[in-house]
DNA sequence: CTGATAGCGGTTTTT
DNA sequence: CCGCTATCAG
């Protein structure tokens, strides 16, 4: 195994202990990723282990694919006896249920339909509605997560009825039933692949020993984020063996909000007696200025197994800060010195990414690199199988395969507009309800007895066929073949085409792309289901581009990535750590968990930067710099040239230093952190501080429209604009009506 | 039934 | 500021 003299001794003996539980504490950069991957290779190679009889379990299905890839590397083709089963939780629960769901003998069936969390809210609110819950006093976001943090816990709807607690009581009588509704429209949630799947080896012991045989040896990467049943599950799928290899680093556990429980990794040792504990604390990953950074604001964590990762990399260059007097400011500033330090540069090094606590974020330095030209990639936020079209396709062949499923049938069922309104659906919901029927089945009795007007009939019978019509095409036709049926005879394509605008265009071009993506799932050998589960369970399809030169996402999905140049963004109070952790300690730890991920992320170059102003609805506010600025060693930090810093500068020569002495000038904190006030809470920004009168460094942004400006269109002639969101534009063309057009695609004509 | 408009309420993070 | 819902005119 030449392999093997790539890896220092702890890797090494990660790598090379192969039976028993093993736990490894990988820090970050420690070369984790290179661990699991040489691990898999060293049992095929050395231990004569099947791939197939391999369990792989990642954090995301990008990373399941990648790291597939490099196995497959390293073993050669004629040693690959069986496919390795790399892949989430979530998806490999998928495949057991849809092998064994059946058993439970009651409502589920193996062709059941998976919710996505859009879906979930929906099944929800309609509960609500059903109950008579106002949805003012209990937001239906509240309780469909507390919904979803009960299930995780274990809990089952009755558990929680007995309370005095009003909030726990309406969220149990939800849950309950939730319950009900998705039983009988034969749909799981996120949650329920796990716990279904957990429910299952656990209540039938034929099938827990058939896939402790199955999968011999198994890996679970980032099992600092492991929730509940996860880690049931996998004690469940090791019961009979205890060859079981978890990797993750307790500093980067960031999703306590999906239950994820950082005891699961803190007691390894506990669960499985006996283990081999391996810690890596070599980075190779980062400049020591930009470790030696995180490791500073890492130790402020009260909660915590004291741990300093070391690297013999160079020193490099110091983090740079920049404040920014208003957010526009700050991603101008990005932009040009990512094109800056771009320059000269090749791709793997000339690499950039932008980090940021909230998706609502990206839109100032999307809309920056529009301005400055400049090529981004955009990760997570809204991805291609999330929007509309798509979805809609979707769910009629999701309608087709289970008839039953009601929000599918719901939302195609008058997409293309075809005469089925609000009235008519109301009929159909109350004979579901009363009846204790689906939606599709109440349709099957409203047209048997035709006590519906000849159009309303006319529309319902023209959509069952429909619906009956595809099913029948489910299995003679291929899957692209279906998808172009769908399309066409649903009428969507007609729809668009109608109406001829660029959106429509572009939305029609996504099809054009499902259609493709399913000629391509073909050629993999995937079905129909294979392509549906693939379309809920996948969040991003557009991945992270290899040649992308800057990466714009959350700090959340930028776990286990590295870029040469980083920027970690908006840190402020209040944005970063987030309003929302502000009273809890625990959250704060989490949040500072953050941002030790974001800083981490950096090999070469690292910036943090932070606003003096934020818009936030529509209003703008005064902000603090983030706390962890302030826990940044301030020897270690230079503060780039600003309007701001300028301004600081002026007033500390003209009124000498100020009683507090606290703030060393080119530290971290660039102004001392201002007490426990929430940033977005603080008072409106009154009249501008004298600098900030100028107006921000976006300024003349070429090309860009503002609401109410007039325009000519070439074919609609002079326009309003009334609307701009994203990268869409709604015009008003007095007798044409409002036409909606992708900004950057549109060639219009500013008038005055 | 459909399309347009006004008003209200809401931002953490993801499989 | 933006998206969703309720409401109203055609």
């Amino acid at each position: 195994m030449d392999f093997l003299q790539t890896l220092n001794p702890a890797q090494q003996e990660a790598v090379t202990t192969t039976t028993g539980p093993v736990l490894v504490l990988a820090g970050a950069g420690s070369g984790k990723t290179r661990v699991i991957t040489y691990r898999i290779a060293y049992l095929v190679e050395e231990c004569g282990v099947r791939p197939d009889n391999i369990l792989a379990v990642t954090f995301t299905n990008k990373a399941a694919a990648e790291m597939k890839e490099r196995v497959n590397h390293l073993i050669p083709p004629d040693r690959r006896r069986g496919e390795l089963f790399v892949s989430t939780f979530h998806s490999f629960c998928v495949r057991v249920l849809r092998r064994h769901l059946d058993r439970f003998g009651g409502s589920y069936t193996r062709d059941f339909t998976i919710y996505d969390t859009d879906e979930q809210g929906k099944v929800v609110k309609s509960c609500m509605k059903d109950l008579h819950i106002d949805d003012k006093t209990f937001p239906p976001r509240t309780i469909q997560f507390g919904i979803s943090g009960a299930k995780n816990r274990g809990f089952a709807p009755e558990d929680l009825l007995q309370t005095s607690d009003v909030k726990r009581a309406t969220t149990a009588r939800v849950f309950k039933l939730y319950e009900e509704r998705m039983a009988a429209a034969n749909a799981l949630d996120f949650d329920d692949l796990l716990l279904k799947t957990v429910r299952l080896l656990k209540g039938f012991p034929d099938i827990a020993d058939y896939y402790n045989n199955r999968f011999t040896h198994i890996l679970i990467d980032e099992y600092q984020d492991t929730n509940p049943p996860q880690f049931n599950l996998i004690r469940l799928l090791t019961q009979n063996h205890k060859n079981l290899c978890v990797v993750g680093d307790p500093d980067q556990s960031i999703y306590k909000f999906r239950a994820a429980d950082i005891q699961n990794i803190l007691d390894f040792e506990k669960h499985y007696p006996g283990a081999k504990t391996v810690v890596l604390d070599e980075n190779y990953r980062s400049t020591k200025t930009i470790l030696d950074s995180a490791n500073s604001v890492i130790k402020n964590n009260k909660q915590r197994r004291e741990k300093d990762l070391v690297t013999s990399n160079a020193r490099g260059e110091k983090v740079r800060l920049f404040v920014a007097e208003a957010a526009e400011e700050e991603s101008d500033f990005v932009v040009r010195e990512v094109k800056r330090w771009q320059m000269g540069k090749t791709l793997p090094e000339a690499q950039a990414a932008v980090l940021y606590r909230t998706n609502a974020q990206s839109r100032l330095f999307e809309e920056a690199c529009r301005r400055h030209n400049l090529q981004y990639v955009l990760v997570g936020g809204f991805s291609f199988y999330q929007r509309a079209e798509i979805k809609d396709v979707i769910a009629y062949l999701k309608l087709a395969m289970n008839l039953n499923d009601d929000m599918a049938f719901e939302r195609v069922v008058n997409t293309p507009p075809r005469g089925i309104g609000k009235t008519t659906l109301d009929l159909l919901a109350e004979r579901a309800k009363n009846a204790g029927l689906s939606r599709w089945e109440a349709l099957g009795q409203i047209i048997e007895e035709k006590t519906v007007n000849q159009r309303t009939w006319n529309a319902l019978s023209g959509f069952e066929g429909l619906v009956k019509a595809i099913a029948g095409n489910v299995g003679t036709l291929s899957l692209a073949l279906l998808l172009k049926h769908v399309i066409k005879h649903s009428g969507y394509e007609k729809m668009l085409r109608d109406e001829n605008t660029e959106e429509a265009e572009s939305r029609l071009l996504n099809l054009e792309e499902l259609v493709t993506a399913a000629v391509e799932a073909e050629e993999r050998g995937e079905g129909l289901r294979d392509f549906i589960d693939h379309a809920a369970l996948v969040a991003d399809t557009d991945a992270l581009k290899q040649d992308a030169p800057l990466t714009l996402m959350t700090i959340h999905s930028a776990k286990g990535l590295e870029f040469p140049l980083v920027f970690v963004v908006g840190m402020e109070e209040g944005l970063f750590p987030h309003s929302r952790s502000a009273d809890d300690s625990a959250e704060l730890e989490e949040e500072r968990r953050l941002c030790y991920v974001a800083l981490t992320r950096a090999k070469k170059q690292l910036y943090v930067t932070h606003s003096e102003r934020r818009r936030v609805y529509g209003d703008e506010f005064a902000t603090n710099p983030s706390r962890f600025l302030a826990e940044l060693p301030a020897e270690l930090v230079e503060e780039c040239d600003s309007r701001a810093a300028l301004r600081r500068r002026m007033a500390e020569r003209t009124a000498p230093q100020s009683g507090g002495g606290a703030s060393q000038n080119s530290g971290g904190g660039s102004r001392p952190f201002v007490g426990k006030r929430e940033a977005f809470q603080q008072q409106r920004f009154g009249r501008p501080q004298p600098y900030v009168e100028r107006a921000s460094a976006a300024g003349d942004s070429g090309g860009m429209y503002k609401t109410g400006d007039k325009v000519r269109h070439e074919k609609y002639g002079a326009g309003l604009v009334v609307r701009r969101q994203d990268d869409k534009i709604e015009i008003a063309f007095p007798g044409y009506g409002i036409k909606k057009f992708i900004e950057s695609a549109v060639k219009l004509e500013k008038l005055r």
